[in-house]
DNA sequence: CAAATTTACTGAACACTGTTCAGTAAATTT
DNA sequence: AAATTTACTGAACAGTGTTCAGTAAATTTG
């Protein structure tokens, strides 16, 4: 009997429908605009039925987040495909800081908001660990050629990410309003530093 | 006739009194979880008043956010007294780090959460000078004894400053779970992490 | 096929949020 | 003493995440 395999399907056709109305409204309208009560409407059915598919709204905003992640993991993979580590390197922080600077909703998503962070410690570690393992790698390879000033993988891979997360974040939290630099050309100041910051730390 | 000065005086004294018991439930509770009416009863009023004193929530947040700042530049000038400018620019980092990591309801006013920032564009700038002048200002030493790998000090500036956030926020924020490392190791791992960054960038 | 059971969904209700505003009582001025 | 201004209240509004009794349809059982 298929009914239950027909069900299973359904179940997890209507957990897509969901995430689905979500991402969309998370880019029309921004996570913190966006309700269950709107992601109900959205796909015509009560408020209720979400609670159905998904324990809360963390538990849903940690599936999309995930989606997010293979985004960022899908450009990583496009646009660095130097054969040269460092340049490599290069490729991975200007396609993050682009990503972060294009999709200012998912990066929240995926490196700002507190939300996610609450589903359950061991389901936790799943997102994200792609895309830093994308930049590990890298530097274990600059590493390797003996092209970093400091040799050692993690704080090298920290570093990176932190410079990056640092001006996307700052950015996007209108915190370089303290800087005297025009709206239009703050995208590449980011750039220039990020850049900049690379040619420092690698030989 | 001296009721009128008694009367900005007592405005004054409101306004001080909100302001601290807004402090005082960001410290205890968290920001997230201190809504107006908490504030309200905390000080023994009506949610009404508040608004008589404060335009909104965000105007009260950037008082808040304004005092914060205040504590900041404080830890900075008892901490950051080198004569070395890249010595120096070693405490500011640390005291940023550790500020940081002990304060962290302060620090999301700061710099995490979007709210103070939706106040009038020219009030805005004043919150956050102060600090970043006194990082601006060790690196324009640094520059000017040559001992910056990058003599740009807008881009050490920004480099500096992104790096220490990146690094505190991500940790705030919980994104560090993705790396293997363990809660207690993490403080030592960021401070090394951003020691090895200065000592990459000067000379 | 009819009855019993399981499943999927609803939408009102709860406790909360920021904010507004008519009403009131006290302080001040006339 | 009367009129006016000031400071404050607390109910109300529209919104939030979440729960749960009730219902109608789908499925299983006899």
């Amino acid at each position: 009997m298929g009914v239950s395999e027909r069900k299973e399907r359904e179940k997890i056709e209507m957990k897509e429908l969901i995430k689905a109305a979500a991402l969309k409204l998370f880019l029309e309208d921004g996570v913190a605009k966006t309700s269950i009560r709107n992601i109900a409407d959205e796909i015509e059915y009560s408020p209720g039925t979400i609670y159905l598919y998904y324990k809360d709204k963390d538990e849903l905003l940690y599936e999309v987040q995930s989606n997010a992640f293979g985004k960022l993991l899908e450009v990583f993979r496009e646009n660095a495909t130097h054969n040269d580590p460092v340049e490599r390197l290069l490729e991975i922080s200007r396609t993050y800081i682009t990503f972060g600077l294009n999709n200012p909703e998912l990066y929240d998503l995926m490196f700002i908001i507190r939300a996610p962070t609450n589903v359950d410690e061991e389901i936790h570690k799943a997102n994200g660990g792609n895309c830093l393992d994308f930049l590990t790698d890298c530097l274990a390879a600059c590493a390797e050629d003996g092209r970093l000033v400091v040799p050692n993988v993690q704080v090298a891979t920290l570093q990176v990410w932190a410079t990056a997360h640092g001006l996307v974040s700052l950015n996007l939290r209108c915190r370089l309003k303290v800087m005297d630099a025009s709206e239009e050309e703050i995208p590449n100041i980011l750039m220039a530093t990020m850049e900049s910051y690379i040619r420092s730390v690698t030989k």
